[in-house]
DNA sequence: TGGAACCTATCAGGAAAACAGATAGATGAA
DNA sequence: TTCATCTATCTGTTTTCCTGATAGGTTCCA
């Protein structure tokens, strides 16, 4: 069996006859007699019915037909990645994100993404624990996703994507919730225990939004949103994660306001996302539409 | 790009250099070193990094192979689905089902026969208004699965299946309701007007299981049913059909009890399901396959 | 450090294939 | 019937593919 015997057989189906697929394949007409005949001998099925003038597929025919025709889109498929590929392309993007709440705005492009770089793979990462900077370093990831760092990295490139809101979450168990009607004082939020995501690093980012003496640390929001279901503390959450908490379980959880800002650390205001890439590194296509399109999005 | 090629490529790294993957094709090792570099040269991409003792693909490469793979294993496909053609195995099989209530204890034997013949196009249908024996003749389906026809065909081979039987169904808000605890007689059932399927024969058979003086006909048991929730007459359904809509909507519909039999036509007590198939035309290994498998069934 | 054992690339020559061109027979329309 | 068009098959040529040999690189070990 043989690519070029399957490629003929489509082209002489789709012409009708192995003398027009001759001349459109530009070869003798003996040459796509004879692949046939030995397609047929390989297979060991007759594939044509020739009593007639012209060649009628058989059943079987038809069938392998369909087979060969999916076999063909494959090879084209495999040769056009391939010319991708030689024009510098990248094979796989490795977007690394901060948070998985951003995934509800990040999914459209994504899927926007897939239409344009079809047979790119794409790993997505939600590195909840571990340095975005030392990711893109070690060349784990190609773009990351985060929020502004308190103190910037020099050897990362940083756009502004976007400002994410923080919203004060507590269970409706919880002896905070009392006041959702008033709102609450930085100086109450203090006396109950806070819950806040962590980060594998020891440095100044841990502290980040802290306000409360007792914190728990917990790896990722999606935790912490779960203690808080549970009544055991309150947290400052990303806007669209506290929407979707709350438009799920209604009546579990209620978002808190603040009657002062005394003492609240200045990060917990609106936190500016960034798209991050290390400096230097020559991105491929597929990197810079995604780069463009995260930028350009309205 | 050559099929040849594509295989060479999975063997080699499969085997993990040149040389290994000659000895285990046949080949000279020159070969194989020169059907991978033609590859690299067809598709514009460097597939293998050479520059330590054993080739190790590149990312590209990595890319190329999943492609390749997938690519043989359909070539394999292809060859063996023409080898079973060759040995006479059908390529399609058409099984005609009287009656799309049948379904659920069919479905499972046709997952099974899937399995057995997993290249196989099975076209299942459904055709209610139609002449089962009229598409065996015709060469439309293979088999066919029916009710025991009151005037058996004599150029149809049959096989008893298993026996149906017919549960009676109103809807509550029917009159014939009130006496779901008494049963009803056949007398009263007269009375009201009878739901039937109808066929596209003006034949002896559309009468069947006729009992009362007001009649519906319409396309299919599920249309019957749909029209006995809805109040507008009383019917007889197949004992499956009616344990699923029983099950589905327990308070819409209600299963009567005849406490008579004066009257009632002889098609409506249990009757036989059975198998067919034209006689004289010779089944391929699959309709053999179903066939022994329907009437081994436990 | 140098040799043994393994690997790969490349070359020339021969086997196998695929090809073009010509010919004969078959089909369908005028 | 004639004619245009199709397919199968044959022959010789071109192209491809393979083998075997050779040269050079890598890894390991004495």
């Amino acid at each position: 069996m043989n690519l070029q015997q399957l490629q003929t057989l489509a082209v002489v189906v789709e012409t009708g006859s192995f003398s027009a697929a001759a001349r459109r394949l530009q070869k003798a007409q003996s040459a796509v007699s004879s692949a046939i005949a030995e397609l047929e001998i390989d297979l060991g099925i007759q594939l044509f019915d020739r009593s007639k003038r012209y060649p009628q597929l058989t059943a079987a025919g038809e069938r392998v037909l369909q087979q060969a025709l999916i076999i063909n889109a494959q090879c084209q498929a495999l040769s056009e990645f391939a010319a991708g590929l030689s024009d510098g392309e990248e094979s796989t993007l490795t977007l690394a994100v901060d948070d998985e709440g951003q995934l509800p705005w990040l999914a459209p492009i994504l899927a926007e993404f897939a239409l344009a770089f079809p047979r790119l793979e794409l790993r997505l990462l939600f590195p909840l624990l571990e340095d975005l900077t030392l990711l893109l370093r070690q060349g784990e990831a190609d773009l990351a996703i985060s929020y502004q760092p308190l103190s910037p990295p020099t050897d990362i490139e940083r756009w502004p994507l976007q400002a994410i809101n923080f919203v004060l979450l507590v269970a409706v168990t919880h002896p905070l919730a009392a006041f959702v009607e008033d709102g609450v004082t930085t100086n109450q939020l203090q006396q109950h225990r806070q819950l806040l995501v962590t980060d594998r690093l020891q440095g100044v980012e841990k502290q980040r939004g802290r306000l409360a003496a007792d914190v728990w640390w917990l790896e990722g929001d999606m935790a912490v949103l779960a203690l808080v279901k549970q009544g055991l503390g309150w947290a400052w959450l990303p806007e669209p994660l506290a929407q979707t908490a709350l438009a799920e379980q209604p009546k579990a959880l209620l978002p808190l306001h603040l009657k002062d800002t005394a003492g609240l650390p200045s990060s917990i205001l609106p936190v500016q996302l960034e798209l991050w890439r290390q400096r230097g590194k020559t991105p491929g296509p597929a990197a810079r539409w995604l780069l463009q399109r995260l930028l350009n999005r309205v």
